[in-house]
DNA sequence: AAAAACATTAAATATTTATTTAACAAACTT
DNA sequence: AAGTTTGTTAAATAAATATTTAATGTTTTT
C-alpha cells in the first residue's frame, strides 16, 4: 500500500476541518459558498493560479474567475505578478485583522453615508412641512416626530464612522490589544 | 382638490427617502429585501400588526409573518402583547446601537467559536503527523507550517471575542463615546 | 362546544443568484 | 503575422431563495 498517499490524506483531512469552518463562516462576508471555500483553500497555499483552483475545487474556470474577483473586491485575495509564467497568480490575505478592517470599514461607511444623505434630504422636507402654515396640525406633529427620530439616529451613524476610523487607523488596538 | 391628501403625500415622500436607504443597507444584515423594507417601514410607526404590514407593503400575510420572524431573530423587531385586540403587534427596535450589538456580537461569536473549534481539532491532527516518526519529512514540514498558520490566527479570533464582549458590556463607549 | 379571527405551516410558483458551456478577446510565442 | 495559451464576457442551465395560495392549527368569543 502506498504510504505517502496515506500521509497526505491525513494532512488533507486536518486541513479540511479548518477549510470547512472558514468556508461556512464566510457567508457572513456576503460571498457565495464557492467563493468561501475558494478563499479557505487558498488560505493554506502561498499562491494559486486559476487552473489550480479549478482542479482543486473541481469547478469551472469562469466560476473561479468570478469568485476570485469577488474576493479581490473585499481584498481577501490579491493578484501577484510572478515571473516565468503567463498565468495570473493569486494570494490569499492571511492577516485576518486586515480582512476584518477592509470588509467592515467598507460596509459601515456605505451604511453610514447612504443613510446620512437620506436623513439630510428627509429633514429638509420635514422642515418644509413644519414651517408651512397651511399644513394641518396633525401632519405637522408627525413631521416633527419623524424629524426628531431621524435626528437621534445620526448619533449612531457618526459613531459607526468613528468605529471604522478607529479600526482603519489601528487606534482600536490601544483599547483592545491584539493579544 | 384635497389638500389633506397632498400634505400626507409630502410627508410620505420624505419618509420614503429614509425608508429606501435603510432598506437598501439592510442587505448587510443578511435579511431579504422585503424584510429590509419591512423593518424600515416599521421604523416610522410605533407598532404594527401583520395586517397593517400586508396592507402597507402590498404583500401576502405569510410573507410578513416570515419576514417579521427573521427580524425577531436578530432582535430588530419585538412582539408586544397589547390589550384590547387579538392581533399580535410588533415594534421595531429604534435604538440602532442595540441592533448593532445584537447582530454583530451574534455573528462574531459564531465565527469565532466555529473556527476555534476547527483549529483545535486540526492542530491535534497536525501534531499526530508531526510526532509520527514514519511520516516523511516533507509532510511533517507541511504539517508544522499549517500548525503555525492556524496558531497565529487564534489571536484574531480571541480579539474578535474581546470586541464582542466590549460592545455587549458597553465598555466600548468609554473608548468611543456615543456622541 | 361551535364558530370566528388570526397566525403559521406546507406545497406550489416565481424570482433571483450561482454555475457552466460556449464564444470571444487579449497577450504572448514562434 | 499565425497560432497558442490564458482570462473574461455572454447565454443558457441549474440551484437556491423568496413569495404566494391553500390548508391547518390555535386561541378567543359567543
Amino acid at each position: 500500500m502506498d504510504k505517502t498517499k496515506n500521509e497526505f490524506a491525513k494532512l488533507e483531512e486536518a486541513k479540511q476541518h479548518v477549510i470547512g469552518a472558514i468556508a461556512e463562516t464566510m457567508d457572513l462576508y456576503g460571498v457565495a459558498p464557492s467563493a468561501g471555500s475558494l478563499y479557505a483553500t487558498m488560505y493554506f497555499k502561498d499562491k494559486m493560479t486559476l487552473d489550480e483552483m479549478r482542479e482543486e475545487l473541481e469547478m469551472s474556470k469562469p466560476s473561479m474567475s468570478t469568485g476570485v474577483r469577488k474576493l479581490q473586491e473585499i481584498e481577501m485575495v490579491k493578484k501577484t505578478f510572478p515571473k516565468g509564467t503567463r498565468k495570473h497568480t493569486y494570494v490569499a490575505e492571511k492577516d485576518f485583522f486586515r480582512s476584518f478592517m477592509v470588509f467592515y470599514c467598507q460596509m459601515w461607511e456605505r451604511e453610514s453615508k447612504m443613510n446620512m444623505e437620506a436623513i439630510e434630504a428627509a429633514q429638509e422636507e420635514f422642515d418644509q412641512i413644519i414651517k408651512d402654515p397651511t399644513v394641518s396640525e396633525e401632519v405637522v406633529n408627525q413631521a416633527k416626530e419623524h424629524y426628531q427620530l431621524v435626528e437621534n439616529s445620526k448619533d449612531y451613524y457618526r459613531w459607526l464612522e468613528s468605529l471604522a476610523d478607529s479600526i482603519r487607523s489601528g487606534k482600536i488596538f490601544d483599547f483592545l490589544p491584539k493579544k
